[in-house]
DNA sequence: ATAATTTTCGCAAACGTTTTCGTGTTGAAA
DNA sequence: TTTCAACACGAAAACGTTTGCGAAAATTAT
């Protein structure tokens, strides 16, 4: 086991100096040609790479990404990594992730870990407990280190930071619109609880849409999926708290949805009752995943870009980073959407 | 902005020396119980946390993992991460994502990076272009430089390193019995090219299905899809191909899927041209992922235990980590996998 | 040959820890 | 009063880098 070779190493075996050393292989003014060429081809031979860790130390910077996401196992978060990750090698920089499983506890303890320098800089999505619990304490306290911070899709307005959203409001408000345009009379959206900033929000995009129209809002045709529903092995819950939704509901003709699952889930609880898709009941999700693309039908969708999100994340932070004396003002990118028209709408 | 507070400063305050502080806080017995007291309170009260950098340039050790894979938008991978990452946690590690994209060079460039000194081992699934070329040259240079290797789902028999493979010949063969149990004549499989080691191997288990059953293997039923159809973007080739495959043979009445995405597309490619699932097309695929769970109607998938994959693999790896001078013999561990019925197949 | 440069290199400090070893102080035993 | 052990702490080295500065060596100018 040939372990990796130090300028210490080198500097023994050429019999120089390990400042010698160290200044020849970044080609300083200050060694002769000869004792270049010597050392170059010496560090050369055994493959020497300076040690990031000793660089990560003497320099105070990581080149290294904090990311805190609720769930890795998701079409919109992985896709949102994958941006990250891309910039970040482009710029140079390694990504670490740490998974808060939608947990307050994890999501502290995992920043607690990264700060103690490990990293330059963390990309998070709040967990939805976080954001029930509206406790922000361990985002200031980063930022109060000089940690800089740049938060995605579940943001939160208490916390002044650079921030990657979409206008969850709007995108709503456009895809009920749709629905409106596609002949739909009666229109169910199928949302999280109220505290997940994002849900609330295209709740609120759904009622305003309806507003406009003139139409007016009936309550019992909100469904708020219970957080705790949310995991693979509670699918028969969903689907059964769907389903009674839907059957309670005959006259509903159109669904959004604010996420894919919600949205395959309507469709397939829609068939079971002898719906039509789309021309009984017309359906349109959030997130353009594998779910609305291989489904039959397959799903209108609103598409988040989320590879988007995660390349802009990579930026700001990475921008921040190295301008830290700077005090540029913090930014809220709004990355645009679009709706994907499939065959769940009809027109 | 109040950065973390160091040993340096805490000694500077205490007007103490920074070894008496470091003592003081592991409660050595070097130190009176005076100063003791003082110091560790004071240490709560500014919040000290030990810096991880200096902590890994004086033990030689990261407590990081390295992680690289393929894809991570992708149902199996991003499941192995999750295994790895929970068991990373639990053991006291962090975890740094690198993405090769199915390329050599990125894979290589990704381990190079990580190879000096950030990472104390590397957990890595190859991707298609290194399986293509058979070079392993990075694998081998790792391991020979102390940084241990386990491989998991796309292995090689080239490097000997400790690996966590599900037996994708025997899968496949039990797949291939089950189809041919729920009545099956003909039955087509759907695979990558065989340099794609899990692929070739699954293929190879089909085949002996059929031999085991006295049947002959028509090399006409076998749909290699090659590399490049492979990506989000290509999915009317995937489809095309698919399509045409089906067409030319109206006889299958079974088809055997690689992956998630093959099974759907050939769900919805049978349904196209007017056959009933499972009645006159019946279908098992690989990877009980959202697809294969969510499509209607659902399809029968042969589980690999994704997140089982990821946590025996950061497992073995923390275990040859931590006792890396006990050169223990290397492991292949045998994940093993499940068949889950679903509604595209018929008994 | 001597003085003045210029070239070439090494020392030391720094980043933040941990740990070994040495040393000064205290109190008790002789 | 002297001797010695126990106690409490600090200095220094180490992990692997980079870099400012001083100093020796080599070269040039006088």
């Amino acid at each position: 086991m040939r372990r990796k070779v130090t300028l210490k190493q080198i500097a023994r075996e050429l019999d120089v100096s390990v400042s010698t050393v160290s200044k020849a292989l970044r080609d300083s003014a200050e060694i002769s040609d000869d004792t270049k060429q010597k050392v170059q081809a010496f560090a050369k031979l055994y493959n020497y790479k300076p040690n990031n860790i000793a660089l990560s130390l003497k320099n105070r910077k990581t080149k290294t990404l904090g990311v805190i996401i609720p769930e890795i196992v998701h079409y919109f978060f992985s896709k949102v990594i994958l941006g990250i990750e891309q910039k970040a090698l482009e710029r140079g920089y390694n990504v670490i992730v740490g998974l808060s499983n939608e947990s307050f506890d994890n999501e502290v303890i995992n920043m607690e870990t990264l700060a103690n320098g490990s990293i330059d800089g963390f990309i998070m999505s709040l967990s939805k407990e976080t954001l029930l619990r509206q406790d922000f304490h361990h985002l200031t306290e980063s930022i109060s280190q000089g940690l800089p911070l740049v938060l995605f899709d579940r943001a939160t307005a208490s916390i002044e930071c650079d921030k990657v959203i979409i206008d969850d409001r709007k995108a709503s408000r456009k895809a009920t619109e749709k629905l409106l345009d596609c002949g739909c009379k009666t229109i169910g959206i199928i949302t999280t609880e109220d505290h997940v900033s994002v849900g609330k929000m295209r709740t609120e995009g759904y009622r305003s849409a309806l507003m406009a129209e003139g139409r007016s809002v009936d309550e019992d045709l909100i469904l708020r999926i219970k957080d705790k529903y949310d995991f693979e092995d509670r699918l028969e819950l969903l689907e059964e708290t769907v389903e009674e939704f839907l059957l309670s509901h005959p006259e509903i003709d159109g669904i959004l949805a604010v996420n894919e699952l919600y949205a395959v889930t309507a469709m397939k609880m829609g068939r079971k009752m002898g719906k039509r898709i789309p021309e009984d009941l017309q359906i349109i999700g959030f997130t353009d995943g594998v779910l609305s693309r291989h489904s039959t039908p397959s799903i209108t969708t609103v598409s988040q870009n989320a590879k988007t999100i995660g390349e802009k994340a990579a930026e700001l932070l990475i921008e921040r980073i190295e301008n830290e004396d700077e005090e540029a003002p913090y930014q809220t990118m709004v990355i645009p959407t679009n709706l994907i028209e499939r065959e769940s709408t009809m027109c």
